[in-house]
DNA sequence: AATTGGACTTTTATGGTCTAATAGTCGAAC
DNA sequence: GTTCGACTATTAGACCATAAAAGTCCAATT
């Protein structure tokens, strides 16, 4: 699990992270369902007993390159919001880093994403962490601008859970509207902008005034 | 196609009505893959092929009681718009019947709803329609709503445009969220909740002010 | 002529089986 | 601790056979 003790001739535990880049390349490439672990393992050089010795199933290894991806996403977004800025550019630049995220994310597994029913209950936990996680950003962001007074956030919560269910849902609407295997570009740019677009809007409306209903 | 005639002894083309309603009620409880046109021509006591003789197939049956349940909901916005009251209070009027619309509709045919690609290409132009209709009448309040000075739209089809979106958004990420095949009123209620608050939210940020982006 | 029923054909959905591909295991070797 | 080669167990996909449902036709009734 941790750093394993001493590694002998080659860099510590670098199969594993070669392992891991392999997975990201191809699963990024072809979608989690298309690639197998033969042509993981083929990649690297190495027997498939090997990937097996890193990684207890197929699933886990995938879900450990999510939460690479997840980690990644996670610090750049906190370097965001260490640099001094309106809360307002922070939550804008969120939005548009995470559409990049959600770009990478969907093409690894375009394929179950679209019909989410199939997806493993454990991987839907995943996103779910993954979202919270999120939230609990945003919301951090929201206090910072409510104590800025830039706007007033009734529940800071409630807030940050609406931007995020609207996003996902935007999110959701354009998965269902992709035809062929693979995210195109241009109508991904499309989705970024109206993203970047009603966050503007949602975000106008909190300045400086007392929330509306519920 | 237009009213006929002259009936007999029944009034007027009553058995069109009747087929209707019968297929109303029954894709509504069990949705259009599991009503079978025998089942609808044994309810109302006849024979199938009289159904074939008011509607050349069981799409565009299908289609007519979408078509009705639509006319049904643009008839109470338009309704609505002719009462007096702010644009605010229009625009989420729509939104609380429009949920509810989405509510019949989808129990018509939910099955197919939840793998979007499998509907037949004429009906999703229908759909395309239905939203293009409903962006031109919030479009409407949009701009009866600038006229009136109560808020300050800079593209007013890119708001409504935008709105939309967002609504619809949430209804799909809804439907992606349900599990079993008929939509649980409960979490429906949620639902319709989370449209209202985010229409607040939207609403909020074009009340008086320029409005940013893009 | 408009409308309906009943027998008819054609199409589509479904369940089962069989096979090939792939996930996952094991023990030996270093 | 790490890797490999050969092994087994699952699963996904192709194929087909059968049932069900869509859709057609024509005679009969009004």
């Amino acid at each position: 699990m941790s750093k394993a003790s001493a590694g002998h001739h080659t860099g510590d535990h670098s199969t594993r992270k070669q392992i891991l880049e392999s997975a990201l390349r191809q699963f990024g490439h072809f979608g989690f369902s298309k690639v197998t672990m033969n042509d993981i393992a083929a990649e690297i050089g190495m027997g498939k007993a090997t990937l097996y010795y890193y990684f207890p199933t197929k699933e886990e290894l995938f879900q450990a390159v999510l939460e690479n991806e997840h980690r990644q996403f996670i610090c750049s977004l906190e370097d965001a919001a260490a640099k001094k800025g309106s809360a307002a550019k922070k939550i804008r630049h969120y939005v548009a880093m995470k559409m990049d995220n959600f770009y990478n994310m969907t093409n690894l597994n375009i394929a179950d994403f679209r019909n989410w029913h199939t997806v493993k209950p454990f991987l839907q936990e995943t996103y779910q962490r993954f979202a919270d996680e999120e939230q609990a950003i945003i919301g951090h962001f929201l206090k910072g601008g409510m104590d800025a007074g830039d706007f007033t956030v009734t529940p800071v919560e409630r807030i940050s859970y609406a931007l995020l269910q609207v996003l996902r849902g935007l999110r959701c609407h354009f998965l269902r509207s992709i035809e062929g295997p693979r995210v195109d570009p241009e109508k991904f740019q499309q989705l970024k902008q109206e993203a970047l677009f009603v966050t503007d809007l949602i975000l106008n409306g909190l300045k400086s005034s007392t929330c509306a209903s519920q």
